[in-house]
DNA sequence: GTATAGTGTAATATTTATGTAACATAACTC
DNA sequence: GAGTTATGTTACATAAATATTACACTATAC
Protein backbone atom coordinates (compact mmCIF):
# COMPACT_ATOMS: atom_id res chain seq x y z
CA UNK A 1 0.00 0.00 0.00
CA UNK A 2 1.00 3.58 -0.41
CA UNK A 3 -1.65 5.73 1.52
CA UNK A 4 1.16 6.57 4.00
CA UNK A 5 1.39 9.66 3.07
CA UNK A 6 -2.28 10.90 3.25
CA UNK A 7 -3.31 12.02 6.42
CA UNK A 8 -6.62 11.83 7.39
CA UNK A 9 -8.93 13.64 9.94
CA UNK A 10 -11.94 11.79 11.99
CA UNK A 11 -14.26 14.34 13.23
CA UNK A 12 -17.09 12.42 15.70
CA UNK A 13 -18.31 12.61 19.18
CA UNK A 14 -18.76 9.41 19.04
CA UNK A 15 -15.67 7.04 20.54
CA UNK A 16 -16.71 3.81 19.02
CA UNK A 17 -17.14 5.36 15.56
CA UNK A 18 -13.84 7.19 16.12
CA UNK A 19 -12.05 3.99 17.57
CA UNK A 20 -13.66 1.92 14.26
CA UNK A 21 -12.77 4.44 11.66
CA UNK A 22 -9.36 4.60 12.91
CA UNK A 23 -8.89 1.09 13.02
CA UNK A 24 -9.81 0.39 9.39
CA UNK A 25 -7.46 3.45 8.42
CA UNK A 26 -4.52 2.14 9.95
CA UNK A 27 -4.94 -1.19 8.70
CA UNK A 28 -5.01 0.35 5.42
CA UNK A 29 -1.69 2.50 6.37
CA UNK A 30 -3.08 5.50 6.32
CA UNK A 31 -1.84 8.19 8.68
CA UNK A 32 -5.06 9.68 11.04
CA UNK A 33 -5.82 11.78 13.93
CA UNK A 34 -9.41 11.62 15.32
CA UNK A 35 -11.08 14.87 17.00
CA UNK A 36 -14.24 15.03 19.42
CA UNK A 37 -15.88 18.42 17.82
CA UNK A 38 -15.30 20.79 15.35
CA UNK A 39 -13.44 22.69 17.22
CA UNK A 40 -10.75 20.75 18.30
CA UNK A 41 -10.63 19.64 14.99
CA UNK A 42 -10.08 23.60 13.34
CA UNK A 43 -7.44 23.37 15.56
CA UNK A 44 -5.99 20.10 14.43
CA UNK A 45 -6.67 20.99 11.00
CA UNK A 46 -4.63 24.52 11.17
CA UNK A 47 -1.41 22.58 12.80
CA UNK A 48 -1.42 19.83 9.99
CA UNK A 49 -3.54 20.00 6.74
CA UNK A 50 -5.26 16.47 6.05
CA UNK A 51 -5.66 15.38 2.86
CA UNK A 52 -9.08 14.58 3.55
CA UNK A 53 -11.45 15.09 6.79
CA UNK A 54 -14.22 12.15 7.85
CA UNK A 55 -17.34 14.54 9.57
CA UNK A 56 -19.79 13.60 11.20
CA UNK A 57 -23.33 15.33 10.80
CA UNK A 58 -24.82 15.17 14.10
CA UNK A 59 -21.88 16.68 16.97
CA UNK A 60 -22.04 18.98 20.21
CA UNK A 61 -21.79 22.25 19.57
CA UNK A 62 -20.77 23.53 15.98
CA UNK A 63 -22.95 20.62 13.80
CA UNK A 64 -20.93 18.82 10.94
CA UNK A 65 -22.85 20.22 8.20
CA UNK A 66 -21.72 23.78 9.39
CA UNK A 67 -18.49 22.81 10.09
CA UNK A 68 -18.45 21.97 6.43
CA UNK A 69 -19.43 25.16 5.21
CA UNK A 70 -17.01 26.86 7.54
CA UNK A 71 -14.03 24.40 5.93
CA UNK A 72 -15.71 25.77 2.56
CA UNK A 73 -15.27 29.28 3.05
CA UNK A 74 -11.56 29.48 4.50
CA UNK A 75 -9.08 29.30 1.37
CA UNK A 76 -6.72 27.17 3.29
CA UNK A 77 -8.83 24.69 3.45
CA UNK A 78 -11.18 24.90 0.74
CA UNK A 79 -10.72 21.85 -1.14
CA UNK A 80 -9.98 19.42 1.56
CA UNK A 81 -12.34 16.36 0.41
CA UNK A 82 -14.83 15.82 2.81
CA UNK A 83 -17.09 12.37 3.57
CA UNK A 84 -20.41 13.12 6.23
CA UNK A 85 -21.16 10.23 7.89
CA UNK A 86 -25.08 10.49 8.84
CA UNK A 87 -27.60 8.34 10.53
CA UNK A 88 -29.86 6.92 8.51
CA UNK A 89 -32.71 8.84 9.90
CA UNK A 90 -31.18 11.62 8.62
CA UNK A 91 -31.17 10.49 5.25
CA UNK A 92 -33.59 13.63 4.33
CA UNK A 93 -30.67 15.93 4.53
CA UNK A 94 -27.86 13.99 2.69
CA UNK A 95 -28.62 16.28 -0.04
CA UNK A 96 -28.45 19.59 2.23
CA UNK A 97 -24.99 17.93 3.17
CA UNK A 98 -23.89 17.39 -0.14
CA UNK A 99 -24.72 21.10 -1.08
CA UNK A 100 -23.05 22.68 1.96
CA UNK A 101 -20.11 21.32 0.56
CA UNK A 102 -19.14 17.79 1.65
CA UNK A 103 -17.84 15.62 -1.51
CA UNK A 104 -19.35 12.15 -0.85
CA UNK A 105 -21.48 11.05 2.53
CA UNK A 106 -21.78 7.92 4.09
CA UNK A 107 -24.84 6.39 5.51
CA UNK A 108 -24.50 5.07 9.56
CA UNK A 109 -23.56 1.34 10.24
CA UNK A 110 -21.47 1.35 7.28
CA UNK A 111 -18.68 -1.06 6.65
CA UNK A 112 -14.87 -0.37 6.73
CA UNK A 113 -14.54 -1.39 3.53
CA UNK A 114 -17.37 0.67 1.83
CA UNK A 115 -15.58 3.38 3.85
CA UNK A 116 -11.94 2.42 2.58
CA UNK A 117 -13.48 2.38 -0.70
CA UNK A 118 -14.94 5.80 -0.89
CA UNK A 119 -12.35 7.93 0.39
CA UNK A 120 -9.76 6.34 -2.07
CA UNK A 121 -11.82 6.99 -4.65
CA UNK A 122 -12.02 11.25 -3.26
CA UNK A 123 -8.50 10.64 -2.71
CA UNK A 124 -7.71 9.49 -6.32
CA UNK A 125 -9.87 12.44 -7.88
CA UNK A 126 -8.60 14.92 -5.49
CA UNK A 127 -5.82 14.09 -6.35
CA UNK A 128 -6.18 14.35 -10.06
CA UNK A 129 -7.67 17.93 -9.93
CA UNK A 130 -4.96 19.53 -7.57
CA UNK A 131 -1.82 18.29 -9.84
CA UNK A 132 -2.81 20.67 -12.36
CA UNK A 133 -3.16 24.21 -10.15
CA UNK A 134 -1.65 26.82 -11.59
CA UNK A 135 -3.00 28.32 -14.75
CA UNK A 136 -1.10 31.11 -16.22
CA UNK A 137 -2.87 33.09 -19.34
CA UNK A 138 -1.07 36.40 -20.49
CA UNK A 139 0.58 36.72 -17.13
CA UNK A 140 -2.46 36.29 -15.38
CA UNK A 141 -1.85 33.57 -12.89
CA UNK A 142 -4.08 31.70 -10.88
CA UNK A 143 -2.85 29.27 -8.01
CA UNK A 144 -5.85 27.27 -7.12
CA UNK A 145 -3.71 25.57 -4.16
CA UNK A 146 -3.39 28.72 -2.64
CA UNK A 147 -6.30 30.74 -4.07
CA UNK A 148 -4.33 33.64 -5.47
CA UNK A 149 -4.68 35.89 -8.49
CA UNK A 150 -1.29 37.83 -9.46
CA UNK A 151 -1.30 40.13 -12.51
CA UNK A 152 2.12 40.50 -13.71
CA UNK A 153 3.68 39.31 -10.46
CA UNK A 154 0.89 41.92 -8.61
CA UNK A 155 -0.86 40.54 -6.30
CA UNK A 156 -5.17 40.94 -7.31
CA UNK A 157 -7.92 40.75 -4.80
CA UNK A 158 -10.83 38.87 -5.46
CA UNK A 159 -14.39 37.97 -3.60
CA UNK A 160 -15.12 34.55 -3.96
CA UNK A 161 -17.21 34.39 -6.23
CA UNK A 162 -15.46 36.50 -9.10
CA UNK A 163 -12.17 33.55 -7.96
CA UNK A 164 -14.67 30.92 -8.93
CA UNK A 165 -15.61 32.85 -12.08
CA UNK A 166 -12.27 33.70 -13.25
CA UNK A 167 -10.79 30.27 -12.58
CA UNK A 168 -13.48 28.85 -14.50
CA UNK A 169 -13.21 30.61 -17.53
CA UNK A 170 -9.62 30.26 -17.37
CA UNK A 171 -9.85 26.09 -17.01
CA UNK A 172 -11.85 26.72 -20.44
CA UNK A 173 -10.21 29.29 -22.14
CA UNK A 174 -11.09 30.32 -25.85
CA UNK A 175 -14.37 29.13 -25.24
CA UNK A 176 -18.04 30.75 -25.47
CA UNK A 177 -19.90 30.21 -22.21
CA UNK A 178 -23.80 31.25 -22.01
CA UNK A 179 -25.15 33.04 -18.90
CA UNK A 180 -26.86 29.73 -18.34
CA UNK A 181 -23.59 27.75 -18.54
CA UNK A 182 -21.80 30.22 -16.61
CA UNK A 183 -24.75 30.00 -13.62
CA UNK A 184 -24.71 26.04 -13.84
CA UNK A 185 -20.65 25.82 -13.21
CA UNK A 186 -19.86 28.36 -10.93
CA UNK A 187 -22.84 28.83 -8.97
CA UNK A 188 -23.91 25.34 -9.78
CA UNK A 189 -27.02 23.41 -10.29
CA UNK A 190 -30.12 23.96 -8.73
CA UNK A 191 -29.48 27.69 -7.63
CA UNK A 192 -31.90 29.58 -9.35
CA UNK A 193 -30.39 33.60 -9.59
CA UNK A 194 -30.91 35.73 -12.49
CA UNK A 195 -29.04 35.50 -15.42
CA UNK A 196 -28.45 39.00 -15.33
CA UNK A 197 -26.25 38.41 -12.05
CA UNK A 198 -23.47 37.26 -14.28
CA UNK A 199 -22.58 40.67 -15.70
CA UNK A 200 -22.77 42.18 -12.69
CA UNK A 201 -19.70 39.44 -11.57
CA UNK A 202 -18.31 39.83 -15.02
CA UNK A 203 -18.03 43.48 -14.25
CA UNK A 204 -16.49 42.90 -10.98
CA UNK A 205 -14.08 40.63 -12.08
CA UNK A 206 -13.04 43.08 -14.98
CA UNK A 207 -12.82 45.91 -12.24
CA UNK A 208 -10.50 43.84 -10.32
CA UNK A 209 -8.18 42.48 -13.29
CA UNK A 210 -7.80 46.52 -14.06
CA UNK A 211 -5.36 46.76 -11.92
CA UNK A 212 -2.97 44.79 -13.86
CA UNK A 213 -4.84 45.91 -17.44
CA UNK A 214 -6.16 42.37 -17.82
CA UNK A 215 -9.46 43.27 -18.19
CA UNK A 216 -9.50 42.44 -21.65
CA UNK A 217 -8.77 38.52 -21.40
CA UNK A 218 -12.51 39.16 -20.40
CA UNK A 219 -14.54 38.86 -23.54
CA UNK A 220 -18.32 39.68 -24.19
CA UNK A 221 -19.63 37.49 -26.92
CA UNK A 222 -22.68 38.90 -28.04
CA UNK A 223 -25.58 36.92 -28.49
CA UNK A 224 -24.04 34.21 -27.08
CA UNK A 225 -22.00 35.16 -23.72
CA UNK A 226 -18.54 35.61 -22.54
CA UNK A 227 -15.13 34.22 -23.38
CA UNK A 228 -11.82 34.11 -21.64
CA UNK A 229 -8.87 34.71 -24.66
CA UNK A 230 -6.14 36.22 -25.13
CA UNK A 231 -6.31 37.46 -28.94
CA UNK B 1 -35.87 23.15 -17.94
CA UNK B 2 -33.06 22.63 -20.84
CA UNK B 3 -32.50 18.82 -20.43
CA UNK B 4 -34.94 17.81 -23.09
CA UNK B 5 -31.89 17.50 -25.32
CA UNK B 6 -29.96 15.11 -23.22
CA UNK B 7 -30.60 11.04 -23.91
CA UNK B 8 -29.87 8.69 -21.00
CA UNK B 9 -30.12 5.22 -21.40
CA UNK B 10 -30.87 3.02 -17.68
CA UNK B 11 -29.69 -0.75 -17.90
CA UNK B 12 -31.10 -2.47 -14.57
CA UNK B 13 -32.73 -5.94 -14.61
CA UNK B 14 -34.87 -4.98 -11.58
CA UNK B 15 -37.87 -3.36 -13.78
CA UNK B 16 -38.95 -1.29 -10.30
CA UNK B 17 -35.15 0.40 -10.49
CA UNK B 18 -35.84 1.20 -14.08
CA UNK B 19 -39.29 2.46 -13.30
CA UNK B 20 -38.45 4.77 -10.59
CA UNK B 21 -35.26 5.81 -12.33
CA UNK B 22 -37.63 6.85 -15.41
CA UNK B 23 -40.25 8.41 -13.58
CA UNK B 24 -37.68 10.84 -11.93
CA UNK B 25 -35.56 11.48 -15.18
CA UNK B 26 -38.85 12.35 -16.98
CA UNK B 27 -39.92 14.38 -14.12
CA UNK B 28 -36.43 16.65 -14.87
CA UNK B 29 -37.61 16.78 -18.87
CA UNK B 30 -34.70 14.27 -19.83
CA UNK B 31 -35.17 11.64 -22.56
CA UNK B 32 -34.89 8.13 -21.49
CA UNK B 33 -34.73 4.69 -22.37
CA UNK B 34 -34.57 1.41 -20.72
CA UNK B 35 -33.04 -1.72 -21.06
CA UNK B 36 -32.66 -5.06 -19.28
CA UNK B 37 -29.56 -6.11 -19.58
CA UNK B 38 -26.30 -5.33 -21.04
CA UNK B 39 -26.90 -6.69 -24.83
CA UNK B 40 -30.24 -5.01 -25.78
CA UNK B 41 -28.60 -1.91 -23.95
CA UNK B 42 -26.04 -2.27 -26.62
CA UNK B 43 -28.35 -2.71 -29.52
CA UNK B 44 -29.93 0.83 -28.35
CA UNK B 45 -26.54 2.44 -28.15
CA UNK B 46 -25.83 1.40 -31.65
CA UNK B 47 -29.23 3.17 -32.95
CA UNK B 48 -29.35 6.03 -30.79
CA UNK B 49 -26.02 6.86 -28.55
CA UNK B 50 -26.93 8.30 -25.38
CA UNK B 51 -25.65 11.35 -23.44
CA UNK B 52 -25.08 9.32 -20.29
CA UNK B 53 -25.58 5.84 -19.01
CA UNK B 54 -27.02 4.51 -15.73
CA UNK B 55 -25.22 1.05 -15.19
CA UNK B 56 -26.89 -1.84 -13.18
CA UNK B 57 -23.60 -3.43 -11.02
CA UNK B 58 -25.33 -6.95 -10.89
CA UNK B 59 -27.16 -8.20 -14.00
CA UNK B 60 -28.12 -11.72 -15.30
CA UNK B 61 -26.03 -12.05 -18.08
CA UNK B 62 -23.02 -9.74 -18.67
CA UNK B 63 -22.17 -7.84 -15.56
CA UNK B 64 -22.61 -4.13 -15.44
CA UNK B 65 -18.55 -3.94 -14.83
CA UNK B 66 -17.84 -6.25 -17.52
CA UNK B 67 -20.16 -3.94 -20.18
CA UNK B 68 -18.62 -0.73 -18.70
CA UNK B 69 -15.38 -1.93 -19.63
CA UNK B 70 -16.68 -3.18 -22.74
CA UNK B 71 -17.89 0.50 -23.67
CA UNK B 72 -14.58 1.92 -22.51
CA UNK B 73 -12.74 -0.11 -25.00
CA UNK B 74 -14.84 0.78 -28.13
CA UNK B 75 -14.26 4.34 -29.93
CA UNK B 76 -17.64 5.40 -30.27
CA UNK B 77 -18.71 4.87 -26.69
CA UNK B 78 -15.50 5.60 -24.90
CA UNK B 79 -16.49 9.32 -23.84
CA UNK B 80 -19.94 8.16 -22.43
CA UNK B 81 -20.06 9.38 -18.44
CA UNK B 82 -21.24 5.99 -17.05
CA UNK B 83 -22.93 5.75 -13.35
CA UNK B 84 -22.88 2.63 -11.90
CA UNK B 85 -25.34 1.27 -9.32
CA UNK B 86 -25.25 -0.66 -6.54
CA UNK B 87 -26.33 -2.43 -4.00
CA UNK B 88 -25.72 -2.19 -0.38
CA UNK B 89 -24.24 -5.41 0.07
CA UNK B 90 -22.01 -5.10 -2.95
CA UNK B 91 -19.84 -2.18 -1.81
CA UNK B 92 -16.84 -3.79 -1.73
CA UNK B 93 -16.69 -4.05 -5.64
CA UNK B 94 -16.79 -0.01 -5.70
CA UNK B 95 -13.06 0.54 -6.59
CA UNK B 96 -13.45 -2.50 -9.07
CA UNK B 97 -16.19 -0.12 -10.93
CA UNK B 98 -14.75 2.94 -10.83
CA UNK B 99 -11.71 1.25 -11.96
CA UNK B 100 -13.70 -0.24 -14.36
CA UNK B 101 -14.20 3.22 -15.68
CA UNK B 102 -17.97 4.41 -14.25
CA UNK B 103 -17.38 8.16 -13.45
CA UNK B 104 -19.46 8.04 -10.33
CA UNK B 105 -21.65 5.37 -8.35
CA UNK B 106 -25.02 5.40 -6.63
CA UNK B 107 -25.73 3.15 -3.73
CA UNK B 108 -29.11 1.66 -3.48
CA UNK B 109 -31.73 2.82 -2.35
CA UNK B 110 -30.74 6.58 -3.70
CA UNK B 111 -33.22 9.17 -3.80
CA UNK B 112 -34.33 10.75 -6.89
CA UNK B 113 -32.63 13.97 -5.88
CA UNK B 114 -29.54 12.99 -5.80
CA UNK B 115 -29.48 10.83 -8.80
CA UNK B 116 -30.63 14.10 -10.51
CA UNK B 117 -28.00 16.11 -9.09
CA UNK B 118 -25.15 13.34 -9.90
CA UNK B 119 -26.93 13.08 -13.39
CA UNK B 120 -26.25 16.67 -14.15
CA UNK B 121 -23.10 16.98 -12.76
CA UNK B 122 -21.58 14.63 -14.95
CA UNK B 123 -23.43 15.77 -17.72
CA UNK B 124 -22.36 19.22 -16.92
CA UNK B 125 -18.54 17.69 -16.88
CA UNK B 126 -18.85 15.86 -20.19
CA UNK B 127 -20.64 18.79 -22.21
CA UNK B 128 -17.57 20.89 -21.98
CA UNK B 129 -15.23 18.55 -22.58
CA UNK B 130 -16.80 17.44 -26.12
CA UNK B 131 -18.30 20.77 -27.74
CA UNK B 132 -15.21 21.33 -29.78
CA UNK B 133 -16.67 21.91 -33.53
CA UNK B 134 -14.60 23.74 -36.16
CA UNK B 135 -15.64 23.95 -39.93
CA UNK B 136 -13.40 24.81 -42.25
CA UNK B 137 -13.91 25.76 -46.14
CA UNK B 138 -11.65 27.23 -48.16
CA UNK B 139 -9.41 28.39 -44.96
CA UNK B 140 -12.56 30.11 -43.51
CA UNK B 141 -12.36 28.85 -40.25
CA UNK B 142 -15.39 28.71 -38.09
CA UNK B 143 -15.22 27.48 -34.53
CA UNK B 144 -18.46 27.25 -32.58
CA UNK B 145 -16.91 26.60 -29.27
CA UNK B 146 -15.21 30.34 -29.13
CA UNK B 147 -17.47 31.64 -31.46
CA UNK B 148 -14.86 33.39 -33.56
CA UNK B 149 -14.10 33.32 -37.29
CA UNK B 150 -11.02 33.53 -39.04
CA UNK B 151 -10.00 34.08 -42.46
CA UNK B 152 -6.51 32.62 -43.31
CA UNK B 153 -5.46 33.63 -39.94
CA UNK B 154 -6.83 36.92 -39.78
CA UNK B 155 -10.17 36.94 -37.18
CA UNK B 156 -13.26 38.71 -38.61
CA UNK B 157 -15.82 40.18 -36.71
CA UNK B 158 -19.47 39.35 -37.05
CA UNK B 159 -22.22 40.17 -35.51
CA UNK B 160 -24.95 37.46 -33.99
CA UNK B 161 -27.22 36.89 -36.77
CA UNK B 162 -24.07 36.93 -39.26
CA UNK B 163 -22.37 34.61 -37.47
CA UNK B 164 -25.47 32.26 -37.27
CA UNK B 165 -25.72 32.92 -40.96
CA UNK B 166 -22.49 31.75 -41.76
CA UNK B 167 -22.76 28.65 -39.54
CA UNK B 168 -25.48 27.67 -41.20
CA UNK B 169 -23.97 28.11 -44.59
CA UNK B 170 -20.89 26.25 -43.53
CA UNK B 171 -22.77 23.03 -42.16
CA UNK B 172 -24.74 22.62 -44.82
CA UNK B 173 -22.50 23.57 -48.27
CA UNK B 174 -23.05 23.15 -51.82
CA UNK B 175 -26.39 24.10 -50.71
CA UNK B 176 -28.88 26.28 -51.89
CA UNK B 177 -31.74 27.75 -49.60
CA UNK B 178 -34.49 30.05 -50.15
CA UNK B 179 -35.18 32.97 -48.18
CA UNK B 180 -38.18 31.34 -46.59
CA UNK B 181 -35.54 28.79 -45.51
CA UNK B 182 -32.74 30.70 -44.38
CA UNK B 183 -35.54 32.60 -42.18
CA UNK B 184 -36.76 29.36 -40.63
CA UNK B 185 -33.61 28.01 -39.72
CA UNK B 186 -31.07 30.89 -38.61
CA UNK B 187 -33.87 33.37 -37.31
CA UNK B 188 -36.23 30.16 -35.72
CA UNK B 189 -39.70 29.15 -36.75
CA UNK B 190 -42.55 31.50 -35.77
CA UNK B 191 -40.32 34.46 -36.18
CA UNK B 192 -41.76 36.71 -38.64
CA UNK B 193 -39.60 38.97 -40.88
CA UNK B 194 -39.48 39.94 -44.08
CA UNK B 195 -37.88 37.70 -46.43
CA UNK B 196 -35.67 40.47 -47.91
CA UNK B 197 -34.02 41.28 -44.74
CA UNK B 198 -31.87 37.55 -45.83
CA UNK B 199 -31.21 40.08 -48.27
CA UNK B 200 -29.41 42.72 -46.13
CA UNK B 201 -27.76 40.34 -43.68
CA UNK B 202 -26.18 38.28 -46.98
CA UNK B 203 -25.06 41.60 -47.61
CA UNK B 204 -23.30 42.40 -43.99
CA UNK B 205 -21.76 38.62 -44.33
CA UNK B 206 -20.00 39.60 -47.48
CA UNK B 207 -18.80 42.85 -46.68
CA UNK B 208 -17.13 41.27 -43.24
CA UNK B 209 -15.67 38.60 -45.40
CA UNK B 210 -14.72 40.70 -48.18
CA UNK B 211 -11.66 41.73 -45.66
CA UNK B 212 -9.98 38.24 -46.47
CA UNK B 213 -11.71 37.90 -49.92
CA UNK B 214 -13.93 35.07 -48.80
CA UNK B 215 -16.68 36.86 -49.85
CA UNK B 216 -17.20 35.01 -52.52
CA UNK B 217 -18.01 31.99 -51.02
CA UNK B 218 -21.35 33.28 -50.41
CA UNK B 219 -23.37 33.05 -54.05
CA UNK B 220 -26.47 34.23 -55.13
CA UNK B 221 -28.76 31.83 -56.85
CA UNK B 222 -30.81 33.89 -58.75
CA UNK B 223 -35.09 32.57 -58.30
CA UNK B 224 -33.95 30.31 -55.69
CA UNK B 225 -31.70 31.66 -52.83
CA UNK B 226 -28.42 31.48 -52.01
CA UNK B 227 -25.52 28.91 -51.33
CA UNK B 228 -22.11 28.03 -49.66
CA UNK B 229 -19.65 26.77 -52.16
CA UNK B 230 -15.94 27.08 -52.73
CA UNK B 231 -16.67 26.34 -56.44
C1' DG C 1 -22.85 42.84 19.37
C1' DT C 2 -20.70 46.10 15.47
C1' DA C 3 -18.19 46.62 11.49
C1' DT C 4 -17.06 44.83 7.09
C1' DA C 5 -17.31 42.47 2.94
C1' DG C 6 -19.97 39.89 -0.44
C1' DT C 7 -24.35 38.95 -3.07
C1' DG C 8 -28.27 39.38 -5.96
C1' DT C 9 -31.66 42.43 -8.01
C1' DA C 10 -33.58 46.22 -10.14
C1' DA C 11 -33.18 50.63 -12.33
C1' DT C 12 -30.71 53.31 -15.59
C1' DA C 13 -27.32 54.24 -19.20
C1' DT C 14 -24.88 52.91 -23.08
C1' DT C 15 -23.68 50.35 -26.86
C1' DT C 16 -24.67 47.39 -30.67
C1' DA C 17 -27.63 44.90 -33.65
C1' DT C 18 -31.86 44.54 -36.32
C1' DG C 19 -35.46 45.10 -39.63
C1' DT C 20 -37.52 47.97 -42.97
C1' DA C 21 -38.01 51.06 -46.54
C1' DA C 22 -36.26 53.52 -50.29
C1' DC C 23 -33.50 53.64 -54.04
C1' DA C 24 -29.89 51.52 -57.21
C1' DT C 25 -28.34 48.15 -60.09
C1' DA C 26 -28.31 43.96 -62.53
C1' DA C 27 -30.62 40.22 -65.07
C1' DC C 28 -34.01 38.40 -67.78
C1' DT C 29 -38.08 38.70 -71.30
C1' DC C 30 -39.95 40.12 -75.31
C1' DG D 1 -33.96 48.72 -75.72
C1' DA D 2 -38.22 49.11 -72.87
C1' DG D 3 -40.43 46.82 -69.51
C1' DT D 4 -40.30 43.75 -65.68
C1' DT D 5 -38.50 41.32 -61.89
C1' DA D 6 -34.93 39.94 -58.71
C1' DT D 7 -31.18 41.28 -56.00
C1' DG D 8 -27.77 44.79 -54.08
C1' DT D 9 -26.91 48.67 -51.19
C1' DT D 10 -27.55 52.28 -47.92
C1' DA D 11 -29.44 54.90 -44.22
C1' DC D 12 -32.04 55.16 -40.24
C1' DA D 13 -35.35 54.54 -36.44
C1' DT D 14 -36.10 51.18 -33.19
C1' DA D 15 -35.24 47.20 -30.55
C1' DA D 16 -32.32 44.33 -28.01
C1' DA D 17 -28.31 43.21 -25.48
C1' DT D 18 -24.94 44.49 -22.34
C1' DA D 19 -22.68 47.75 -18.93
C1' DT D 20 -22.89 50.18 -14.91
C1' DT D 21 -24.50 51.84 -10.65
C1' DA D 22 -26.96 51.91 -6.45
C1' DC D 23 -29.10 49.57 -2.88
C1' DA D 24 -31.07 46.32 0.25
C1' DC D 25 -29.80 42.18 2.45
C1' DT D 26 -26.90 38.38 4.18
C1' DA D 27 -23.09 36.46 5.81
C1' DT D 28 -18.63 36.89 7.98
C1' DA D 29 -15.03 38.66 10.82
C1' DC D 30 -13.55 41.02 14.93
Amino acid sequence: MTNENDYILVVDDERAIRDMVSMALVQEDFQCSEASDAHKAEIMIKKNQPQLILLDWMMPGMSGIDFARKLRRHPDTMNIPIIMLTAKAEEDNVIRGLESGADDYLTKPFSPRELIARIKSLLRRSKIESSQDIININNLILDTSSFRVEGNGQTIDLGPTEFKLLRFFMENPERVFSREQVLNNVWGDNVYVEERTVDVHIRRLRKALETTGHQELVQTVRGAGYRLSNK
